[in-house]
DNA sequence: AGTAGTGTATTAGATCTCTATTACACTATA
DNA sequence: TATAGTGTAATAGAGATCTAATACACTACT
């Protein structure tokens, strides 16, 4: 896995696991792979995956049984607004930062069409 | 000016530079304001200044002439570029992002256009 | 009881970012 | 020529992040 250098690995790991549940690929309630499977996986140390997990019980998306694992919530509160909120966070960064260019919304959509179009092509 | 914890601040303020390059109120030729003033008005450290504008520098967005000030540049290949860079740049991301999410690029859209149209109502 | 697999905790050191401080170089102008 | 305004450079120290290494606690299974 390729991480953003500008921006902390634990955080980035963070998002990585909030990405798997919402695209299904670790479901409610399933154990997620152990720390140090992990750390092999995305070539970090145990530390780094250790503090993004545990931010990750510590928002109750997670939930950890020493000696057994780490497992995804079965609260479906949680996990119903996961999606919701992840995407939120995506598109109030991108508007803040496209609003500073000066650029109206209608423009913002337009635009993102015309990258995806392009995008496409290729 | 308020920062975001997990980005470098010079990497930032580098980002606001050339939004307000792109946003039109730093002009083509226009003398942006002295080091020392920009550490005060985002109260930031000159050296951080210093280290976001020696990149634009390097990137010939910007000419720094010693003793009178650093200047946006003339270079119209340069200018003509720059906005559209930038908005590849975080469209970029945010496809990265919501790919991960298997999100499918119809509804990167039609999900973004729900945002701003909430975000309208408030 | 023993062993492997798991999560948790602590310490030490490297690197990066940011601040604070000081000094220097050049320009413009009184 | 003096002075204020500007960019440039270098050093030292604080804090955050990441790595490496080690140890400990709990679970499952033989």
């Amino acid at each position: 896995m390729q991480f953003d250098a500008k921006v902390p690995i634990y955080y980035q790991i963070k998002q990585y696991i909030y990405h798997e549940i919402i695209s299904g690929h670790f479901k409610a309630g399933q154990k997620i792979p152990p720390l140090r499977q992990l750390a092999v996986t995305l070539t970090v140390n145990v530390n780094t995956i250790q503090r993004a997990l545990s931010e990750l019980i510590t928002a109750k998306v997670l939930v950890s049984q020493r000696g057994k694992g780490n497992f995804v919530t079965t609260d479906d509160v949680i996990l119903g607004h996961l999606k919701q909120q992840v995407l939120t966070a995506e598109f109030s960064e991108l508007y803040d930062h496209l609003a500073a260019m000066n650029i109206a919304p209608a423009e913002m959509v337009t635009a993102f069409q015309s990258y995806l179009d392009q995008r496409k092509e290729a």
